[in-house]
DNA sequence: CGTAGACCCTGCGCGC
DNA sequence: TGCGCGCAGGGTCTAC
């Protein structure tokens, strides 16, 4: 489900409902995530803390509180977090529900954040902030290729290209290689192919400095275009308010094996790379 | 050493 | 209708 746009589409839909206010009781339901969910450890560092800011790190959403503490959440394949009023009814696969004082939102009802994740391959924790980025869930991640803030520089294609320096194999795992650049999942990488008309089983070693700068431009854009659209809804995407995402009628591969590229009409293919679907036009990426 | 594949888990849509 | 199969937006570990 959530790639860069889609956490960033939920980062911005629940900061103006967060910030200020103050996480009450934390219920933790199920133990087992991808990581065993500590339960104490969440309400013990989160329970009376008021929140500071809401941020995020690749497709990690961050909740930093007061106290030195940010709390963490991945949304694996199938996670969500949605603001819910107390007397919802709870929903199945509801492992951990925080509860809000009241606050900003229109009638005070939405009480509750919820994490919701059927798969089970998300995440929750608790980590110093200060010394989140040493974190081993952190320390290996690579460039953000939209910027969070007008210090961070966007990627470009010299960049990209000294990255893949010395480096092999296909150009669509490489995009998805988060140890160089972080929020590019399998959609993406996808779709900022097409758009820059690279085959994704092209090794790195052979595109040229042109080529990269165009891919980092399609990289950027697509994503940036995606978060304007509010994410992509493929099954079940959706932001903190429960709204879904439209980028999915914009997209011109993914998901579209045997449908007629909208540039040359040709159908467009699905390949397996690493046990992952690739679309791409065969006409239009070379 | 880097890269490719298996695996974690549940749910859904499809074809038979 | 019911069932089995393949597939799903991620990340990590292991075996080459």
């Amino acid at each position: 489900m959530p790639e860069l746009p889609e956490v960033e589409t939920l980062r911005r839909s629940l900061e103006p409902v967060l910030v200020g206010r103050t996480f009450t009781r934390v219920m933790a339901r199920t133990p087992k995530l991808r990581e065993p969910l500590d339960g104490a450890e969440l309400a013990r560092r989160l329970e009376g803390r008021r929140v500071l800011a809401v941020r995020r790190r690749a497709k990690y959403l961050l909740i930093d509180v007061e106290g030195g503490t940010t709390f963490v959440v991945h949304l694996g394949m199938s996670g969500r977090m949605v603001l819910a009023a107390a007397d919802d009814p709870p929903e199945l696969h509801e492992h951990l529900v925080l509860g809000l004082d009241e606050g900003a939102d229109e009638d005070g009802r939405l009480r509750q954040l919820r994490f919701r994740d059927p798969r089970r391959f998300g995440l929750a924790f608790v980590v110093d902030t200060e010394t989140l980025a040493d974190d081993r869930h952190f320390a290996h991640l690579g460039a953000e290729p939209v910027s969070r803030s007008p210090a961070e520089r966007p990627i470009d294609g010299a960049w990209l290209r000294a990255q893949a320096e010395g480096r092999r194999g296909p150009v669509k795992t490489f995009l998805m290689d988060a140890t160089v650049l972080v929020g590019v999942g399998n959609i993406y990488a996808a779709e900022a192919l097409y758009r820059a008309g690279i085959h994704p089983k092209r090794s790195v070693k052979r595109i040229a400095l042109a080529r990269w700068r165009r891919l980092a431009e399609t990289i950027v854009e697509v994503l940036e275009d995606a978060i304007a659209e509010g994410g992509t809804t493929l099954n079940d995407f959706r932001d903190g308010a429960g709204q879904e995402g439209y980028f999915q009628v914009s997209l011109a591969v993914y998901g579209r094996e045997g449908e007629p590229c909208r540039r040359c009409a040709s159908p467009v293919r699905r390949i397996v790379q690493s046990n992952r679907s690739t679309f791409y036009c065969p006409q239009c990426q070379t």
